[in-house]
DNA sequence: CGGTTCATCTTGTATAGACAAGTTGATTCT
DNA sequence: AGAATCAACTTGTCTATACAAGATGAACCG
């Protein structure tokens, strides 16, 4: 391990302890060097290493420190509806239908690699723009990363935005199908039946597991996913 | 401008203008800062930071290469279809349906910013995994920017790559969307009215424009399509 | 001819120093 | 009190040098 990586690691692990918080400013670069006793150039490569990652943030002639959570890799952005919805300038309100415990399925279990009948918390929230339901979230948590889960009062904040919190991503895989809607979302959804949806899974992880699995289904129409690309030349 | 900026866009500007090919090797960190009348450590900056970008490639001990255009940004992948069921251990198929010119309607036309009833090259390919119809792929192409488009055997080569190949795409633009099957589909993917489909709409650009706008429609069923992502964290 | 060694190239890491440029807060002056 | 100045700190760019580590081909030797 070169002495860069070392410093780099030692500001990830502070990072992660919750040692040094969102905002905190780190060390400056002179700070740094003689800690650990290198130069400041070696100090600096691991601050700007760390901050092209997005995980710090720099302004010359301030300082540099622990850059916000949310904004981490926005590539494929895994956008809060909520923010979505309100963006567009339209009103969000969200329907929490259903909140509690539940036995996992033999397929659910399958994604939190769980036995089925292991215990999960359950959620199915409806999320409304101005006076029509966009899109029914069922999610499924796992209660040992998200103890406190079903304390949340998700009309205030969104799942996503509560599960970020108490466990940080660091993995996300996604699924995109079309089906005809299902009893659950033309009730909800307020939909006849042979109408087609757009629902997308997604599996989160943080460092030790399977966070949560959410089907998010929306009604027909479009709905804009991936977004915008731009390539580097 | 800086000196490692001013090296890094003379190098930008040697590839993109065709000078320095895929694969070729780049002047090294020496060589650079000779030219330039820099220290290494400027001209090496250059270098990293484009190896950082994916257009450069460095081997330690070896040289620097421009790095292949495929690999690019594989974030959210464009990916070929073609791969994709190969990967998969599948015969892979394309049937050419239709292949001409054809005035632009409204709807493409402002995808372009051309004006309503300007020509525009037309594909309508079926892709086939086996001996299921997996992808209709309904495409519409800027005849100024591949202009050879209609002479090319496309049960060979994908569309896609093709216009990589004549027009590297800087950017991107996605969007999915749940429709019922229509005509052409039903047509062509050999489905009944009333199948959900899943339709991903993509337009590229190159740095000179539009290239081209496709609807890629999939029978019902699955697909795969943002798959796997890392956090930096 | 085949294999080894070695000089020479490359990139990678690290150092110490210099100056530029931006921020911040304390001091000073009005 | 309010405004201007300035010193001290930060990050950003750049230089010159040194050595480590990997790749490559030429010279050499068996």
């Amino acid at each position: 391990m070169t002495k860069y990586q070392q410093i780099k690691s030692h500001i990830l692990a502070q990072i992660e302890s919750g040692n040094w918080a969102e905002g905190d400013t780190v060390p400056s670069e002179n700070q740094l060097a003689q800690t650990f006793s290198v130069s400041r150039m070696t100090a600096r490569r691991a601050l700007q290493e760390l901050a092209e990652q997005g995980v710090l943030k720099r302004t010359q002639g301030a300082a540099t420190c622990v850059a916000s959570l949310k904004n981490q890799s926005s590539m494929l952005q895994i956008r809060n509806i909520a923010d979505e919805i309100r963006d567009r300038q339209h009103a969000y309100r969200a329907e929490v239908i259903e909140l509690d415990r539940r036995d996992a399925s033999s397929l659910i279990a399958s994604h939190f690699h769980f036995a089925s009948g292991d215990p999960l918390f359950y959620s199915l929230i409806c999320h409304w723009q101005d006076n029509t339901p966009l899109q029914l979230e069922e999610r499924f948590i796992n209660p040992v990363l998200a103890p406190g889960y079903l304390e949340q009062d998700f009309t205030r904040v969104t799942p996503h935005e509560y599960l970020c919190s108490v466990a940080p991503l660091t993995e996300a895989e996604h699924m995109v199908e079309a089906i005809l809607a299902d009893p659950l979302s033309q009730t909800h959804l307020h939909i006849k039946p042979g109408t087609a949806c757009l629902r997308l899974h997604r599996t989160t992880w943080c460092r030790d597991g399977v966070v949560s699995h959410a089907r998010l289904t929306h009604p027909g129409g479009k709905y804009q996913l991936g977004g915008h690309l731009t390539f580097p030349r």
